[in-house]
DNA sequence: TTTT
DNA sequence: TTTT
């Protein structure tokens, strides 16, 4: 009995995703997408931008910390999930509500880039399956070494601003401590 | 007007993807997405997995020959499109027809695994942006002979029996010949 | 060259439709859906409400004026379009973003009710066709009249309050004058 | 943690609904959705149409019974669910694998037809809800007997064949005994 | 096997 | 502002 509010978006990360952990050690990242959407013009024969949307998104444990380590600032993905809606009262007293994709798979976009996929160890998840795995045997050592040094250069790389993007942190924020153990979806 | 047939698809590459250039020199990468449903049984309460479905994809240009490089035999990937039929008479002169999903993105999931990006030249494609983009900084010469050294590995780590997976060919067969400039699609 | 922000909701109209014309005579329809996700939550073994979601939604031309026609405040609709945002400023002068589905299928939902569907002739718009006619069979009269008795009976259910929903307005407010003879989408 | 293959078609009916009850009662409706992909051909400046796909679908329970009362042969319908495959050995032993959607949610589509709906009445299913039963303001009989009139001509313009679709059967066929009391999905 |  |  499913039949909900399916989404598939693909976009753009305004920023470097932030990755938290629940009290109980459930890891989280949230990121925004932006989404330009282009449509063809039969009257001028062009394609047109439209308004851009932000979408907020967030995904869990195992997957949000290989987002962490993967995606950065300005990368393309492709997210697949189900909308939802989070009320709150701002500072006026006004009830606002903010929309958000509870991620289900999330990957870069192969279509303006290559990506290198490495298979997470499943240690701690009891993920049932695969993924990368090509990596694996590259040499460990070697493969592990490069991995290292490459992660600051492409930090550098996209003149991102924000320190300590996709960086873990034990928060307390007040966000993290309503979070509970589980995902809420 | 739209309103399709649209499909999101996640699963397993069932081996690497194949890649064919068109007489004109357009890309087209082929390759078949395993996915096996899973399903949470509510009178066990446990899950259950379905029949394993296989679906063909095919996917054109730049974006095919990022899935050439970048995804290998047993990948899990996202992928987003349409599903489109194609009819054809068999040996024995019977009508079958052939399923397969016209890819407008594609990704590796990072649901168990990570990836490390690299933005494509833009060359003579026109792409009116990026991804990626993060590691070019990360020494090209070096980046690229770790590539070709890891390759092989990669190839039999996945066991596979496929030899040439992922290499282009300029193919002079039936269905490359019937294969007009542009994707059909 | 697609691959955009797909959605496909399920859930129930807040209100009637509101149907409106653009200066040159195309048809807009606005309405809102109210969708609230269910999940089976495994600890408790039961379904648990999330928190609804109102999503305003925008169809158009002939499709405008058959939801007009058929939908009505409560009813469960499937919605199939694309997501948007739309900023404005609101009287404090804060930059406020609002999304939209825009609609490229949508029809009442079949899981709790029927539905007795008849083509719009398809005068003035070029429609290359369309759905049913079917229940001749039913024996007319006597299905008839059955279905007399019920609407007011179901009307009164929806306890619905609002006048005049699923009227035609030639309307000459702001959004309308913004309006191009064309959709925007 | 779902993550699937989600499809949204639209398309025509190319037969009216078999409806089908397993053994334990629980009924199922089966139908053939044809979509025929339109793509906006930029050269020439206009739609072509491409190859027609069939795609078998199911649905199960209340829903089953509500699309073989509504639907019927030529109808737009628009359908939610998942993709699945279903392999079966054919008399000359070669195993040949079907596509099936599953279905989550379906409509008659509004583009190009009205639809009256009419709420279940949800004895026996525990269904939360529904939608329904608007048109009492368009003046009951004069509109009811419009429709009359309608519904034959309606009829004849499908140029149908297929009597008694639609029609519950009790049937022992090998599929409806393969069947447990549950969908299977 | 098929719909528009 | 809201539906079931």
């Amino acid at each position: 009995m499913a039949g909900e509010t399916q989404i598939t978006l693909v976009g753009n990360l305004t920023a470097d995703p932030e990755l938290r952990f629940t009290p109980s050690g459930a890891a989280v990242a949230n990121f925004t997408v932006a989404s330009t959407p282009r449509t063809f013009d039969r009257q001028t024969n062009e394609w047109r931008d439209g308004e851009a949307m932000f979408l907020n998104c967030s995904v869990w444990r195992q997957a949000a910390e290989n987002v962490a380590e993967s995606l950065t600032k300005g990368m393309r993905v492709i997210v697949q999930g189900r909308l939802r809606a989070r009320s709150y009262d701002d500072r006026e007293g006004n009830r606002r509500t903010v929309f958000e994709v509870q991620v289900d798979e999330i990957g870069p976009s192969l279509r303006y880039a290559t990506a290198r996929v490495t298979r997470t160890p499943s240690g701690g998840g009891g993920g049932n399956w695969s993924g990368g795995g090509a990596q694996s045997s590259y040499g460990g050592g070697q493969q592990q070494s490069g991995y290292q040094q490459q992660a600051p250069g492409g930090q550098q790389d996209w003149g991102q601003g924000s320190q300590g993007g996709g960086q873990a942190q034990q928060v307390n924020d007040p966000w993290a401590n309503a979070q509970s153990d589980e995902p809420p979806f």
